[in-house]
DNA sequence: CTGAAAGCGCTAACAA
DNA sequence: TTGTTAGCGCTTTCAG
């Protein structure tokens, strides 16, 4: 039972008494053989199980075969189903999607990778890059998927961020608040910028200012809700609402908030922002904007793909987040025993 | 500004005054050069910004110089991290890890990459794939992780569900539950097999029989999860504890039980699998069997690279699981205030 | 519509 | 220790 190596194009040519080259064409071009002449290579494919040798085309035809998507944390959840967006978008160009943990190997790594024999493209998800890794000359063509980092001139595909929290606080206005705190992400994240430029949008229309000691500041990290609800319950005033930059800060503050005995949303209403999974289960469930994630990964290589080819690409593609309104801020008798929204 | 083109080897040979088969040993083996040359490859590698095709040695070498990892959901936290497990130690190798998800494309596409050119080697998370997928001759050497395919000969990695699911049980015994019940997930899938049969060793070394009406099931998913709540809260006869095949489950039974006013754990304690990160942030806490997801991964390519360099390899290799108790089976006193453990 | 042949860039066997 | 050289398997001109 010896291992039989795998069938060569030469193999399959042999077998349907053709040359290689119409072997080939027939496989990436079948319109141009004869009907007789692709009936019998495929047959002849058919047969040896041929496959053609992809690091033998990838040379010949100068491309890398897939594409790079860099990414801070792939045990995200919010990242991951954005790659599995991008991920069913490249199948259907036969492109592989290789992804990097950004927090490994450091840039010497990464920069590996900016380079057209290693990736056909790269989809960046994370800000914290440094641009200069990206200049080289043959550096591929890039996408910034969610984040932005300044200093790198490339197309945009990104969830409209100030509209999303102008809404949340809409939202919170419209049921009356007017006392409206923020959980912010870290002040050098551009998702963070976007969001705070959204929150004072919203508050400017509704006339409302912002007060500077309801400005609490995370890592968009569970643990850091945590830690923001000490430093909530630590304020003299207390605001009635609270508009979070991330689900899973939003999380981690109510979880601390209830274990105080605050009421959510009698004492304070809460707002996140994401729509992960969760945001449906907790308990109250968490009013949130919604992010189209799948969407957006699947337009970052829309837009990839594109670029690849030449085409003009958009500058930037804005993609729209919806408010969806859950418990945390409308009650639990509003929505009590309905299915997820 | 035109695009200058990547340096080849030859470029590099040149400049330094050497061949190309020179260039090449002083990147890959550069202990059998005099130091001298070396010296002058090494600077004229710096100085056209050289990085090797990987096409042309992939093909070269007859390798596809990356891992394909099979996991059946990209957007679950739960094999995210065991993909960034994986992608960290691969990249020690420099070998890419490609991620493909399984509930896109179909069979047909992922039949293209059972093929030595395409990976070096499989990483197999879904075990609900085919086994005839896999039988090719030229399938590269294949590791399982966490699942496992029944008919699929191949080395595994999997965590120890049999001592996980047990060690719960005795917690709920140690604390005074006889009357437990059972969450599990899907009964064809091979994680759901070992947690039952950890299960019942629990159960029998206290002396307790399971009852087939406390026997519930679901998909893994939050959503599951709360429908199996409605089931369990019209039994005429509620058990006191209730042992979950997984974390997101138990979460979307907690949800609901507490939304129909059962106290957790005073009416019923809840335990859950995995340690996912949401699992500390419930309210209450969860108490759950946390699998070290990263090492999994690590461990997975570990044996994956020794079954590629065609060393001896482990059957079967088992993780061991730690229980995590918290206040889902021990009450908010217990562990009222204190931080993540 | 098809075949012959060049060559993508690299590595490794062999020779010196 | 280094150079020469063949060739990995494929695609794509260029001729016919």
């Amino acid at each position: 039972m010896r291992q039989e190596r795998a069938a060569r194009i030469k193999d399959v040519a042999r077998i349907a008494g053709v040359s290689t080259a119409t072997v080939s064409r027939t496989l990436s071009n079948p319109d141009i053989v004869s009907e007789e002449t692709r009936r019998s290579v495929l047959a002849a494919v058919k047969a040896t199980r041929y496959s053609a040798n992809v690091a033998a085309r990838n040379l010949r035809r100068q491309q890398a075969g897939g594409v790079l998507a860099l990414a801070p944390n792939l045990a995200n959840p919010f990242f991951s189903e954005i790659l599995a967006g991008m991920s069913e978008a490249l199948a259907e160009r036969r492109l592989n999607l290789i992804v990097a943990d950004t927090q490994f190997g450091g840039s010497s790594q990464l920069v590996q990778y900016a380079d057209r024999s290693r990736a056909d493209g790269l989809l960046i998800l994370d800000s914290r890059l440094d641009p200069a890794l990206f200049a080289g000359a043959q550096c591929p063509p890039i996408v910034q998927v969610c984040e932005e980092i300044e200093g790198l001139q490339s197309p945009r595909v990104v969830a409209d961020n100030a509209g999303g929290a102008a809404a949340a606080v809409a939202h919170l206005v419209e049921l009356g608040h007017t006392r409206i705190a923020r959980l912010a992400g870290p002040p050098d994240n551009s998702l963070t910028r976007w969001r705070d430029a959204g929150f004072r949008r919203g508050m400017d229309a509704a006339g409302l200012s912002g007060r500077g000691d309801w400005h609490l500041t995370g890592d968009f990290s569970m643990e850091s809700g945590r830690t923001a609800a000490a430093r909530l319950l630590a304020l003299p005033d207390r605001p009635s609402a609270i508009v979070c930059d991330n689900d899973e800060m939003a999380c981690g503050l109510m979880s601390a908030l209830i274990r105080s005995g605050i009421d959510i949303p009698g004492d304070i209403a809460v707002a996140g922002f994401d729509d992960i999974e969760l945001s449906r289960h907790l308990t109250p469930t968490l009013t949130t904007v919604h992010q189209p994630r799948r969407r957006i990964g699947r337009e970052a290589v829309r837009q990839l793909l594109l670029a690849i080819d030449g085409a003009d690409v958009a500058e930037r593609t804005v993609i729209p987040c919806t408010l969806v309104p859950r418990q945390s801020t409308l009650g639990r008798e509003a929505l009590s025993d309905q299915a997820a929204s």
